[in-house]
DNA sequence: ACCCAGGCGGGCG
DNA sequence: CGCCCGCATGGG
């Protein structure tokens, strides 16, 4: 056994079955346990199990870890718990569809995730689904993750392989994993971010700064670079447009009429500024967990502006 | 069996 | 540029 710390903290418009179910890079490999409301994840070398009681409005994040110091601050960082949501809320809440989502899935946060991790998720996400990513990930994890062992050299779990370790593996391993055809953009983004770029030493508040840069990455374009800059960077001002955003504006904003891709991010700039990356994750997950007949009813809603 | 999934790069007009 | 096509794989 580890020696293990528990601590605990209030938390306001929290939920973390909400944020662990809306397909974050975070909970693609992460262990949730529905029935404890729990988590279990590794960041680098320190498992961190995170327990979420009491309600969604006010409620209690109960850490444990090794590290206790570390640990605390890092699920603060990771779930935003220093966001105010309901001042993003307000913020955010333009019309109808949205102030539906907020109601069905308060407490939902953006994670904030490390950048290559997040970079490796997204590129696995591409004409995928979230069932075969979550496995995806799991199996790589599971084949080139560095070890975290407890004081008995036990395994109890593995962290995310770092680019170093991904840009020795062969396009045949990484196959073998599930990645399919993305296997070369892995290999050749794992050399890349680890011989040309530092995806570190970008400066996470410099939107167009870091959206030229992480497009130099085979396999990351537009909609992959948004979600970096949004989930492995925290940056509010990525409004990522993948199909079911795009559905979900046209259908609902543009009474179903086909938007370019470039029109999109401008009306989202538009409704939404610089908190647009929030208003995203609340349009794909409200969008993406209805059924066809309910989507219906979304079309052509009043706006308050 | 057939269809689709949080796109991307390359090739063509 | 803008548009169109193929792409590995497994679950519904």
């Amino acid at each position: 056994m580890q020696d293990f710390h528990a601590t605990s903290m209030q938390v306001k418009d929290f939920d973390l079955r909400h944020t662990f179910e809306s397909a974050q890079p975070l909970t693609f490999h992460a262990d949730y346990n529905p029935a404890l409301n729990s988590l279990i994840y590794a960041s680098g070398k320190n498992l961190i199990s995170v327990m979420h009681v009491g309600g969604t409005g006010s409620g209690k994040v109960m850490v444990v870890s090794e590290d206790l110091g570390f640990a605390s601050n890092e699920v603060i960082r990771r779930f935003r718990l220093n966001d105010n949501m309901r001042s993003i809320y307000k913020k955010i809440n333009t019309d109808q569809f949205i102030a539906e989502s907020i109601k069905r899935y308060r407490g939902m946060r953006l994670t904030l995730n490390d950048p290559w991790e997040t970079t490796v998720c997204f590129i696995i996400s591409q004409f995928n689904n979230v069932k075969r990513i979550r496995s995806i990930i799991k199996n790589m994890v599971a084949r080139f993750g560095e070890p975290i062992l407890d004081g008995d050299n036990k395994i109890i779990g593995r962290a995310f392989p770092s680019s170093e370790i991904l840009r020795n593996a062969s396009i045949k391993e990484l196959m073998k994993c599930g990645t399919g055809f993305r296997a070369r953009y892995i290999k050749s983004a794992a050399e890349y971010c680890t011989d040309n770029l530092d995806l570190y030493g970008l400066n996470q508040n410099d939107y167009y700064g870091l959206k030229e840069a992480l497009m130099e990455i085979d396999g990351v374009g537009d909609k992959v670079a948004d979600c970096i800059i949004l989930m492995g960077y925290g940056n509010l001002n990525a409004f990522p447009v993948d199909v079911w955003v795009k559905r979900t504006i046209e259908k609902v904003y543009f009474k179903g009429k086909k938007k370019k891709i470039k029109e999109i991010h401008k009306f989202a700039e538009d409704m939404w500024q610089n908190w647009r990356g929030y208003t995203q994750q609340y349009l794909f997950w409200h969008f993406r967990q209805m059924k066809n007949d309910e989507r219906r009813v979304y079309e052509g809603i009043k706006q308050r502006y």
